[in-house]
DNA sequence: TACACCTTCCAAAGCGCTTTGAGTATGTGT
DNA sequence: ACACATACTCAAAGCGCTTTGGAAGGTGTA
C-alpha cells in the first residue's frame, strides 16, 4: 500500500493524504481522521526513501564502531553507548546507520555518508589526539558530535565527554592518601584522547602528594581483560611490585583481579585496585557493596545525552558548538585498603633474605 | 555533485553516465574512462536514497539489537556479532540500519521495516522457544536468517547455529569423567532457545553418566557478570555444595569464579569450571593456555557466515531455506581439575565438627 | 449583488537516480 | 548500392513521496 493507493481508496488527491498524515493544517479534522483511520487500517508507512528523497533528510544517524586495526578489539562500550543513544534516536524517528571500520580507514566512510546523503550526522567514536576526522567533517558539512574530545584540535566542535583527568586525578589521590606509592597505571592505548587525559590526571595526582613516578608502572594498551592480567602478572612478579592498580575499564580490571588471584594475593588487602566503571550492563559493579572502587560514569547515559545534542544540532545548524562534561563518581568498594604495612622494597629485601 | 551535473561537465546524457558507472555493456571503454575518473575526480557518489527509490533495493539489512525488557542489558556478545557481519555486508556494499529495543516490542520495528522498504532484508538474534518473530518476518515477505534457532516453530526458516546441546553435552561429560557429580548449570534465560538446548546437552550428559539431577543445582538468568558471582556464591554456600560450574557466557564465568576465589577456594583444584566461549574480542580466553576449559565457537565468524547466507537468501530469493550448524571446540584450560577426593557431603560434615 | 477572504482540496513539479525504448552513426556482407 | 548488424548515445518515464501554486466552494461584509 503506498500513498497513491491509499488517496485512491479514500477518494482523495496524494496531497490531502500527505497533508493530513504529517499533520499540516489545511486539512479539516473530519478528512483527517478518516485518513488517519484508513492509514492505521492498511497499516501504512511512507516509503522510507521516497520520503527521504522528497524532505532531504535521512532521518539517519551514521555510527562508525571501531575496531582497532592489528587485535581486531571491538569496542566493548559500543553496544551501551549505542543503546543509550537509540532511545534518543528513536523518540525523534531517527534510525541508526552502522558503518564497522578498523581504525584509520574511517575517512572513506564518512566521505560516503556526506556524498551519498545516507544520514543526516554523525557520531564519532573514540577520538584520537589531533584527530583529523574532525577536520574532515567539519569540512564535510555534516553535523557531527565527538564522543570524548580531541587534544590539539583547532577549530570548535560539539563533544560530549567524562572529566578523565579529574576522574583519574581522584583515583590516584584516593589510593595515595591509603598510603599506595607504588600504583600501576593501566591505561588504554595512548594515542586515544581519553587515556591521555587519564594519564594526566594519574600524573597529576602522583605529583601533588609528592610521590615519584615511575614511568616502568605505567602502562598502556588495548583495553581487553587479558591485558589486565598479562600486564598485572608481570608487575607482580617484579622484586618491587606495585601495591594498587588505576585501571581504564572494568573488563581489565577483571583481568588484573585474575592476576592477583593466581598470585596468591588478596584484593584490597594485600593490593588495592581501582578501575574506570563505564556501567556496563553486562558487568555492573553495582553489587550491595561494590566489588571494586571505582570511577563511575555511565556510557549508557553517556549515549543518550550524546544523541541528544546530536539531535539539537541537526535540528538548528546554526547554533553554536555544544559542550557537555559529564564528571565520574567515587565509589567506593572492597577493592582497596591501606597500603601494607610494608612497602615492595622492605618486601623484596625480606623475599632476598629467605 | 549530482548525476545531471556529472553528465552536463561531461557532455554526456545521464543515460550514458550512470551506464558507465554502473559496468553496463552499452559504452564504449573509452567512455567509461572518462566518466569514471571524472567521478573519481569531483568525488561522486550516487544519493543513496535515489538510488534505492530507483531500483528498489535498500541496500540494507535491519538488525535488531535486543536489551532485555526488565535488566536493561545489552547482550555483549552483539558487538563482536556485526562485527563480524559487517564484513560481508560491507563487501557487498550493504550497509546495517540498526534499531535497539526492548524484548518483545520486536514486532513493530520489523512492521516497520517492511512497510517502509527501509532493508532488504533481517537478522533475527536472540530466537525464543515458540518465536513468532519468525511467522511474522515469513508473512512480511522479508528475508531473514535467524542466528540460532526457535524450538517449536512449525515452518521452514534459514538459520545458522552452534550446537549448543552437543557442547554442552561435552562439557558435562568432560567433568564427570573428571569425577564431578555435583555439577551447577549457570544457565542464560531458559526462554531463549539455546539455553533449553544447552540445558538438554547438560542433562543427557549427566544420564548417560548415571549421575544423578539436582533440580537445585540448575539455575537460568541474564547472563552478566554479577548474575555469575551471585549463583556461585550461594551455591558455594550450601552444605553439600557443587565442586564444578558449567557456564553459559565467558562474562558469567568471571563472575562465578569471583564468588570461587571469595570462598577461598581454588579453580582448577576445589571447584572446576567449563564455559561456552563466544571468543569475545575484549574478553579472550587465549593466553598461552586457555584460563578457562571452555567450548568454544567464535560469534564474530557466526556473524560472517551469517550475513553471506542472508546476503544469498537475498540475492535469490526463491532459493530454499539455508541451514547451518556450527560445532563448538572443547578448549582445556586451567580452570579443570579432578573432583576432590572428598565429595561435599564429606567436605560439609568436617566443616561442621570444626 | 459584488467583493474579499477563508477553508479545503487538488494537479503537477521536483527530489536524484535507473531503465526502457528508440535513435544515430559506423562497419560488414552481398 | 543495399540491407543489416553493431556500437554508442539519448530523451523520457518512473520509483513514492513532499510541496508549490492554484482552484473551488463556502462565508461574511458592504
Amino acid at each position: 500500500m503506498n500513498l497513491k493507493q491509499l488517496a485512491a481508496h479514500l477518494k482523495l488527491s496524494q496531497t490531502t493524504v500527505s497533508r493530513a498524515l504529517n499533520g499540516y493544517p489545511e486539512v479539516s479534522e473530519a478528512t483527517r481522521r478518516r485518513v488517519l483511520e484508513a492509514a492505521n487500517r492498511f497499516n501504512y508507512r511512507p516509503n522510507a526513501r521516497a520520503k527521504s528523497l522528497a524532505t532531504g533528510r535521512a532521518m539517519a544517524i551514521g555510527h562508525v564502531m571501531p575496531v582497532s586495526a592489528k587485535g581486531e578489539i571491538v569496542n566493548p562500550i559500543f553496544a551501551d553507548f549505542i543503546a543509550g543513544a537509540s532511545e534518543t534516536y528513536s523518540q525523534n524517528n531517527y534510525a541508526i546507520l552502522l558503518s564497522v571500520v578498523s581504525d584509520g580507514t574511517e575517512e572513506r566512510v564518512y566521505r560516503d555518508f556526506a556524498a551519498q546523503r545516507s544520514v543526516d550526522g554523525v557520531l564519532l567514536h573514540a577520538p584520537q589526539i589531533n584527530d583529523h576526522r574532525i577536520e574532515l567533517l567539519r569540512s564535510l558539512g555534516l553535523p557531527f558530535l565527538v564522543h570524548g574530545r580531541a587534544s590539539g584540535e583547532a577549530g570548535p566542535y560539539s563533544w560530549l565527554d567524562v572529566n578523565n583527568r579529574r576522574a583519574f586525578l581522584r583515583g590516584t589521590e584516593f589510593l595515595v592518601d591509603l598510603g599506595h606509592t607504588r600504583i600501576s597505571l593501566v591505561n588504554g592505548h595512548e594515542h586515544l584522547d581519553f587515556a591521555v587525559r587519564r594519564r594526566d590526571g594519574y600524573l597529576r595526582g602522583l605529583r601533588d602528594r609528592g610521590v615519584m613516578i615511575d614511568e616502568a608502572l605505567m602502562c598502556s594498551g588495548e583495553m581487553s581483560e587479558s591485558y589486565g592480567y598479562q600486564t598485572a602478572s608481570e608487575h607482580l612478579g617484579w622484586p618491587d611490585p606495585p601495591t594498587a592498580f588505576l585501571v581504564s575499564s572494568m573488563i581489565t580490571a577483571n583481568g588484573v583481579a585474575r592476576a592477583v588471584h593466581e598470585a596468591g594475593l588478596a584484593l584490597g588487602k594485600d593490593v588495592s585496585l581501582v578501575t574506570f566503571d563505564d556501567d556496563l550492563s553486562y558487568f555492573s559493579n553495582r553489587d550491595e557493596e561494590a566489588h571494586f572502587t571505582a570511577l563511575r560514569s555511565s556510557v549508557r547515559q553517556a549515549g543518550q545525552k550524546s544523541a541528544e545534542m546530536l539531535m539539537t544540532l541537526i535540528a538548528n545548524p546554526t547554533q553554536g558548538p555544544l559542550e557537555e562534561l559529564l564528571e565520574a563518581d567515587l565509589v567506593i568498594g572492597r577493592s582497596t585498603g591501606p597500603a601494607p604495612a610494608l612497602d615492595g622494597v622492605a618486601r623484596a629485601a625480606i623475599a632476598q633474605t629467605k
